[in-house]
DNA sequence: CACAATTAGATTGTGCACAACTCAACTGGA
DNA sequence: TCCAGTTGAGTTGTGCACAATCTAATTGTG
């Protein structure tokens, strides 16, 4: 008789449990850039291209305008974004950074390198393992 | 110069997105079960050891009790658990089965075996992949 | 014993996720 | 041209996470 499945032996537990960890580490970084994790996301974005519409950066990020909107009107009302009806096309809305939201890229450039330090696994380890979770990722979207 | 960090060079995004893909392909199963993920994570805990203290739970799962308060309530809604103040120590809320929730363990045990064949990895992988979670996370705990 | 400190759990408030829905703007045939 | 269908964004409702705070029960120490 099968045995009932076992918490420690869940993969699906250790990726819930590491990537709360990981966003526990980056909380107090983040926290001096008065960003929460998915904003820090959205910046990241935004940081690589903009403007760039909502549905564009919820493909990027896998997430829906149900979790977008309410977020980006917070990055707004920090005074990091503006958010433009287009002109071409009344129904998109064009996310720019502002001055204050680009120089933020600054100060960002260090975080990174914290995750790295408090990983506790090599260079190696990390690209490993970023590699894996991409194949894992793709194959689970695959299979949806 | 140091560039803006890139999106795809992340680790923490590669954690993050490989975590709500795993709860997605969850979800239409753990459905069935009429269950939540963070409800069966509950459950798989109690399925190993009953009764546990809300304390215990969260030490388990590294939830507080302004997560697991509510969720336990939910899950008693359901029929599934039972909360019963504890005779020695008041303070302490003793986290029964009920019958029902004892025999959900059962349709329970197929699931684990869904993501392994959506994960379009090996079993090596994935065990070599819980593995480096496991010490990642506990690396990271490590440094707060 | 008295009482300060600790502990278990619940509550409140904020911010994601995500499903389901609405609405306005656009598009593509018949 | 008309209008059915699609698309982009927003809204609503539910359920986590997590910080901060609260209360009541227990414990440790003088």
């Amino acid at each position: 008789m099968t045995e009932a499945p076992r918490l420690d032996r869940q993969v699906c537990f250790a990726l819930y449990s590491a990537s709360r960890a990981a966003t526990a580490v980056y909380r107090p970084v983040l926290d001096e850039l008065g960003l929460t994790y998915p904003q820090y996301l959205v910046m990241l974005v935004l940081w690589e291209d903009e403007p760039r519409g909502v549905k564009e950066l919820g493909g990027e990020l896998g997430l829906d305008s149900g979790t977008l909107s309410p977020l980006l009107k917070r990055l707004e009302a920090l005074g990091l974004v503006e958010r433009r009806r287009s002109g071409e096309d009344e129904r998109r809305v064009a996310i720019h950074l502002t001055t204050a939201g680009r120089e933020l890229s600054v100060p960002a450039r260090a975080i990174p390198q914290r995750l790295a330090d408090a990983a506790g696994l090599s260079h190696g380890e990390l690209e490993q393992l970023r590699a894996t979770l991409g194949k894992l990722t793709a194959a689970l979207h695959q299979s949806l």
